[in-house]
DNA sequence: AATCATTTTTTAAATGATCATTTAATTTTT
DNA sequence: AAAAATTAAATGATCATTTAAAAAATGATT
């Protein structure tokens, strides 16, 4: 039945094999023979899979952004009210399954890697341009046209602040509080006196 | 008077080399030859000056750092209230010199890197504990203490998502507007009403 | 000013290490 | 037996770093 080919199991383990082996060594530190190393198999295997380091590197990277996107659609569906979408866009980003050193730092990496690869750079406004216009589609309803973009950059770039704090930390940080904090950020955001130009 | 022995004006020039380098072709990628290249030198003198490429780059980054602190103390001298004080540590970070894609993107290139070298990452705490320690000076006289480090790590994580989004800019950023707009933000937090939980 | 020895700065070329990738052969699966 | 998966070893390219020599600056002595 869910008989699955080793194409694909080789795939799901090496990019597994992928996000360990870089968080350990880094992005551009980390060798093939680690990463294969990871799941006890050659450097050559991968080149047989995925062709290339660099190959390997953005199907990771494609499979995080997957799996984000999927994540965020299931709070979506549970959305009861505006409020609630925007948080949903909070909940996906900090759901434990992201809200890990691990990942966070292989997308830190990703951020600073990007400008210099064609290819993932393409990821990265593929994904920037998704979050962007999701989050300006939330916000909407809540906040008046003029002071739409300046609140979307402000919750944007705390987003990724976040992320960037939790890549650097080195235990394992509370998803729930994380929680929290963006839900304390969005009251204020939306309590914002909208009336007068400050 | 004023004569500068060569080995301060190449520091300097090796430097300022290395920034231009780095951000052209990337932390891990760009190489000596490359930086030497920007002032019409050899790969060779990086070495007879900074004894290698790991200690050219900690110097590059301890060159940014100095610079930072400077400019923070210059906006706190000039700072009539809390208030001030607080936005400072913005005005420093959104200095015209420190609000480029070049610099920010050798920022980001660095935390990315801290995780990887002792050195680095020693760098990297300093400044953070120095911010982070700042933060809660400023914040002290306006926030009250049970929302003070809520309202601290949304300030934070907001200022390094924006250098983030500097660094992944192609065109070059207007200070004033991520000034207007972090003070905004600090008015947003300042309004907050403490009096009851969200 | 001019010479020359000494020190400092710079470089070209050599060295050596590290890797991604390729190849050709072997093992495993079908 | 044929196809797919895996590997060990070879290849080739790229670099940081070292070395030894050359070039430039310095400064003391005429």
């Amino acid at each position: 039945m869910t008989r699955k080919k080793i194409r694909d199991i080789r795939h799901e383990e090496f990019i597994v094999a992928a996000l360990e082996a870089t968080h350990k060594r880094g992005f551009h530190a980390v060798t093939m023979s680690e990463i294969a190393a990871e799941i006890g198999a050659t450097a050559a295997s991968i080149n047989y899979y995925f062709g290339s380091k660099d190959q390997l590197m953005f199907e990771t990277m494609r499979h995080l952004l997957r799996i984000l996107g999927a994540t965020h659609k299931q709070y979506l569906d549970v959305a009861l009210d505006p409020k609630d979408r925007l948080r949903a866009i909070f909940d996906a980003h900090f759901d434990p399954r992201f809200f890990t050193p691990q990942h966070c730092s292989f997308w830190v990496q990703f951020w600073s890697a990007a400008p210099y690869s064609a290819h993932l750079e393409r990821l990265h406004r593929i994904n920037q341009s998704r979050v962007k216009s999701h989050f300006r589609a939330e916000l909407a309803p809540l906040v008046p046209a003029p002071f739409r973009e300046t609140m979307r950059r402000i919750l944007q770039s705390y987003l990724d602040g976040v992320w960037l704090s939790v890549a650097q930390a080195d235990r394992d940080i509370d998803p729930r509080h994380a929680r929290q904090e963006a839900r304390a950020l969005i009251e204020l955001v939306l309590s914002a006196e909208f009336g007068s130009s400050n």
